[in-house]
DNA sequence: AAACAAACCTGTGCGC
DNA sequence: TGCGCACAGGTTTGTT
């Protein structure tokens, strides 16, 4: 679910809220959510810590606490973050609970019905070793800067189908197939397009389109699809779906041009929705 | 190197 | 109403 926007969403709601506050007690329901150490490990990891900040970088949050550890969380298809008072009703599916020092007392739920998601306690200076993709991971749009020039060059290097290329974590980090799918439409570019064929004026719409699409879902607090899944820490939704040009309206005329009908094949295994006018 | 399928799980929506 | 199947925001692994 949650990509670049959502979960930079969440960091604003963790570092708002979370950081700071020290955490007196752990919960630790499905030791899947746990799956890369313990139980234990996150456990001793976080009981009597204090998160010192929130960064994001593609769609990990990274929390370093004030142990010298530092807390990672990746939300992948069905992970939220949530905030509550102590004694609420947890929903289904939650599988860490941190209970924070403060009042009125609140508890950190991590919720996630797929338990693809996982959460963390590793030793940043052994970072190679405990989280090796991080050093793997490609340019952040947003945290990192993205020039033209690098987009460009990363363009050039690949003989790689555009949207392939575009969702490969290590190449670009941090878009997924609902804001592929609206930056290619935005770029006016198709997704089957080969990386290195594209111009110097695609390259350029293509620069700007991922980072206004980006900026705009960041400004909306990301999207909330039909089955509300994705929330923010407050359990609020997001409103960027609005805004979708392409993503899940396949059959439905192109509010770009209002000519065409938006189309949807599948592509490098994910469903992919394209204006065929628009897009060349 | 790049393309593709399958795997990891659970829930939902659709056609019959 | 109920059942079975396809599919879902992500990422890794293994195979052509």
């Amino acid at each position: 679910m949650p990509e670049l926007p959502e979960v930079e969403t969440v960091r604003r709601g963790i570092e708002a809220q979370v950081v700071g506050r020290r955490i007196t007690r752990v919960e630790v329901g499905r030791e899947r959510t746990v799956r890369r150490t313990s139980r234990q490990a996150l456990i001793d990891g976080l009981t009597g810590a204090t998160l010192t900040a929130a960064h994001r970088r593609g769609k990990y949050l990274l929390c370093p606490l004030d142990t010298g550890d530092e807390l990672m969380v990746h939300l992948r298809m069905s992970g939220r973050l949530m905030v509550a008072d102590a004694n609420t009703e947890r929903p289904p599916h939650t599988h860490v609970v941190l209970h924070l020092e403060g009042d009125p007392r609140q508890e950190l739920w991590f919720v996630d019905p797929r338990t693809f998601g996982e959460m963390v306690v590793f030793d940043p200076t052994n970072i190679a070793v405990e989280m090796p993709e991080l050093a793997r991971m490609g340019v952040d749009p947003i945290t990192d800067g993205l020039t033209r020039a690098q987009l460009a060059a990363l363009l050039r290097s690949r003989h790689r189908q555009l949207k392939a290329l575009l969702l490969d974590q290590h190449v670009i980090a941090g878009i997924g197939n609902i804001y592929c799918d609206e930056t290619l439409h935005l770029a006016r570019v198709r997704h089957d397009r080969s990386s290195d064929s594209l111009t110097g004026p695609e390259i350029t719409r293509l620069h700007a389109a991922i980072l206004s699409v980006l900026e705009a879902a960041i400004e909306a607090g990301g999207s909330t699809l039909a089955d509300t899944q994705y929330v923010d820490i407050e359990g609020q939704g997001g409103w960027f779906q609005v805004h979708h040009k392409v993503y899940d309206r396949a059959g439905q005329r192109c509010l770009t041009c209002g000519k065409a009908d938006i189309q949807r094949v599948m592509v490098a295994g994910r469903s992919t929705c394209f204006c065929p006018r628009c897009q060349r």
